[in-house]
DNA sequence: TGCATTTGGTGCGATATCGTACTAAGTAGT
DNA sequence: ACTACTTAGTACGATATCGCACCAAATGCA
């Protein structure tokens, strides 16, 4: 029996299917809590400039994200509309901008996660988030593994 | 020291931020590969008819990949545009309709897992697929879980 | 200093996603 | 058979995503 083993490529095509699949139910399990004119992705903006680090350029929020920064620039947008952060120019570069997040802004968050909690719990109470931990830093490896690779776009020697 | 452990709904949510990256890291490079005009979605689908099962309804798709049936039908229209899948009304139901992948869908899949190959490759080489194979089922099982929760709306009394 | 190149951000257009509302077909209870 | 309800698929509209082209500021280099 000469290879009954799956081939990589095979392996990676079935974990990209679950991690595709995974992020269109919590995406769907995110948008029916939170408000209509606000979606999975502005939220998570919101909650980066909380927990990661407040006033950061769009720039670096799209690559923290790894969305291209057109999409960035739509979710700020969306944001300040809704006045939930704002965007001042960047002191140390007259191109750039910086986002702070609003009082309105950290209250919207709040409201979120409160309104998202119930249904962690829930979630939670049929698989322990202690089975997650184990297997999040083999995802969080791979996810900086694969960022590196998008950096080195020579990278069809291999 | 009472509680320095993460709260479940912060693993959770360390968790879905980092499926979505992944899911978002995947798509960019599998799209930067597929052919304008078709999809990461749409291949997918074409991957499915294939692997699991041809000649499957529209609902049958959308629950498989769990996106609404809307969207399904906007990709099996573009497949079907594209020669890539017939779809053919259903014997049994006459509502209803079967998606068969063509040979040219045939060929087009092969073309693009051909063109993944070496992505997917290089991939393996820097992060061995063995270690995902060791986080599959956990993804899997929280999947079906997730899937399961979706079809029992009254989940609230938790 | 002057000019070429790079970089941050946005306008625009094409496509994808998805909720709502609708039609047609199936199903059930009488 | 008749009517009420359910279900498969779609048309439509709103929003999201993202590539391309562009501008302005910054940087590098002579």
């Amino acid at each position: 029996m000469p290879d009954d083993l799956p081939a990589p490529e095979d392996i990676y095509s079935a974990f990209f299917l679950e991690v595709g699949i995974l992020s269109q139910l919590s995406r769907a399990m995110f948008d029916l809590r939170l408000p209509p004119g606000i979606a999975v992705a502005q939220f998570s903006v919101l909650n980066h400039l909380v927990r990661v680090r407040d006033g950061g350029t769009p720039l670096q929020l799209a690559r923290a994200f790894q969305v291209p920064k057109t999409s960035m620039t739509h979710s700020l947008a969306v944001l300040e509309r809704h006045g939930l952060i704002r965007l001042a120019p960047n002191p140390s570069d007259g191109r750039s901008k910086c986002a702070f997040i609003t009082a309105e802004g950290r209250a919207f968050r709040q409201a979120a996660l409160a309104a998202l909690a119930p249904d962690l719990q829930a979630l939670a109470a049929r698989f322990p988030a202690s089975r997650l931990a184990g297997v999040l830093p083999t995802l969080t490896e791979l996810r900086r593994i694969m960022d590196a690779m998008r950096d080195e776009p020579a990278s069809d020697q291999t």
